[in-house]
DNA sequence: CGGCCATGGATGACATGTCAACCATCGATG
DNA sequence: CATCGATGGTTGACATGTCATCCATGGCCG
């Protein structure tokens, strides 16, 4: 459960009155929260398949993948730091310390940026490249047999009119970006 | 980007004979890619609005509130650990740390399994309790306005049949579920 | 030039998850 | 009763994220 009133609003000595707090919240509906439960197991669901098999396949988390993807995209193959923090919408800092692993692994090295010397560059190796070559197929292979393959063409559309949507109703939410 | 070709596969001098890989790969056409990306994002996003918004509000984490509403669902509010894993659908390790940080926070207590001598029970606190009822009503009004808001009713009925169906076509994949 | 704040980025401390042991108890079996 | 595999749960090492802080350089302004 996960919206459920805790118990009935602890003994709550029904006060007809809309109480200081913003009345009576709305609770969900049970197929409300069937299908809002729904929902969050099968985001957390998909997530975990997409990882465990970019892991077990290609030794690759989701996060190197979508770095290095980045990398590949922009041209030399590589890019400004912070660059890949606003694309990828990571934190900075989070970004700083998986770019040292990722270092650590081969995937990718640091460059200094001779005409700002406050920034780096960061640069995909051959052996990165290796990686998310080998990495991609089966990875959109993935993405196909969980995501694509099961819906049809209209709830596809109905989907990303969906998402869409929901990512509107975030905007303006407190940093639905981080800073950076 | 996620899915796309990383550069056109590597200067692939094409050979024309499928090669002992299953095949070319389905890559995605930039409107699946689009829509993919937005979906991801819109799921990212999402998920980070609402840890945002309990921890900020309520000092928990999605986490915590989610092994609290399990536990005031349950009997006398306690539950044996591995019943809560598999409600939760947490590996048994990560609920133990968990839980290990809540006792230390006053959210909950364990307590001895007499029936079963390897096994403990987890019983919320007045504190736990507290928590959770302060927690539940920001929080589904969080919901509402983020996810049932937006939508409309075709829309939510949809949305909860392709989420049944990407669920099912999960089934039977590597540990859908932890083992335990 | 000298001072100052904004920027780009790295770092350390800490919360959270995962994986692989580990350990005690249970229950069946000889 | 002794043994042995399965169960329930904890632990430690390590990967990953977040937050706050620090630091050097860049740009600006007097």
């Amino acid at each position: 459960m996960t919206t459920t009133p805790p118990p009935p609003p602890a003994s709550a000595t029904a006060t007809p009155v809309p109480a200081p707090t913003p009345a009576e919240p709305r609770w969900l509906s049970p197929d409300e929260q069937r299908l809002w439960r729904t929902f969050l197991q099968m985001q957390k669901e998909l997530e975990a398949q997409l990882s465990r098999q970019m892991q077990s396949d290609s030794e690759l988390s989701m996060a190197d993948f979508s770095v290095l993807v980045q990398l590949t995209d922009a041209p030399a193959g590589q890019a400004r730091v912070l660059e890949l923090a606003r694309d990828l919408r990571w934190e900075k800092s989070r970004l700083s310390h998986h770019l040292t692993r990722m270092v650590k692994r081969g995937l990718i090295e640091r460059a200094e940026c001779e005409s700002d010397g406050r920034g780096s560059f960061v640069v995909i190796t051959e052996s990165g490249r290796h990686a998310i070559e080998d990495a991609a197929p089966r990875h959109v292979e993935t993405v196909r047999k969980l995501f694509f393959d099961p819906l049809s063409e209209g709830q596809l559309i109905q989907l990303g009119e969906v998402a869409t949507r929901i990512l509107a109703a975030m905007q303006g939410c407190p940093e639905s970006v981080p800073d950076n």
